[in-house]
DNA sequence: GTAGGAGCTGACACCCGTGTCAGGTTCAAG
DNA sequence: CTTGAACCTGACACGGGTGTCAGCTCCTAC
């Protein structure tokens, strides 16, 4: 598919699916005029992208992550290096810690709202 | 306290704290010379700040959001607009939704982080 | 009175994924 | 062949909290 509907199923725009290949999150071949032709698989792919940008990941260490994942075609997954999974885990732990946070301010949120449905404040 | 204690005990830079102020976020005394004199629950106040940036929401919204929360003080509380619990309420869900996402992202990072501690990968 | 640490304001820069525009090329349908 | 939608590259701008610097003033201890 091109670059149009790609953009279509997944909800990302062209522009960040350009951006994504130029930072080698994403690729696609190119037909004799060049323009992009994307792999059904690209979209599972740009869906994970996502995701990963949305937990606070950059995309440099999305694209060293990436190869390690397994595919949707189940294909070889190369292991990540000692190095990687490290810095992994401390992703890992800085979204444990980022999710707690969020718990707790959702919290906070909630006794403002509760307070306000009550008549007249609580007592 | 002045700037810099205040600073040292929450961990906030003095320019970030300024900029609360300047956002309405943060009040504090003024000596004659017009140096900043902080309330000792100014503590907890930066802290709840901290956290609510963390949670992703803008300082205008915060700005509202504060004077609705119970302080240490457990001062009055002025109850929340309709309008305002609306927009928290959506604050709320936005919130669920990215500790789902995260939780996924970290299910997939343990993924791969998993396969890297198996010693010739998975079967 | 004076030295020096602490504070003040204002301004500029950064990050980095995304929006948007300009000017040109490619593709597919008529 | 022509037309119009889709695509291409390159460039500039944004948001918004924070870092940093310049140049000055304040406060405290000696």
């Amino acid at each position: 598919m091109r670059i149009g509907e790609l953009a279509r199923r997944t909800g990302v725009s062209e522009r960040s699916l350009r951006y994504y290949e130029q930072q080698g999150l994403l690729s696609a071949e190119r037909t004799p005029g060049g323009q992009r032709e994307y792999h059904e698989r690209a979209v599972d792919r740009v869906v994970r992208i996502q995701e990963l940008f949305a937990a606070g990941l950059h995309s440099k260490k999305i694209a060293q992550l990436l190869p390690c994942m397994r595919d949707t075609d189940g294909g070889p997954s190369p292991v990540a290096t000692p190095r990687l999974v490290a810095e992994l885990a401390a992703e890992r732990d800085r979204i444990d810690r980022t999710v707690a946070g969020l718990l707790n301010s959702r919290d906070v949120l909630d006794e403002v709202i509760g307070a306000a449905s009550e008549p007249t404040g609580p007592r």
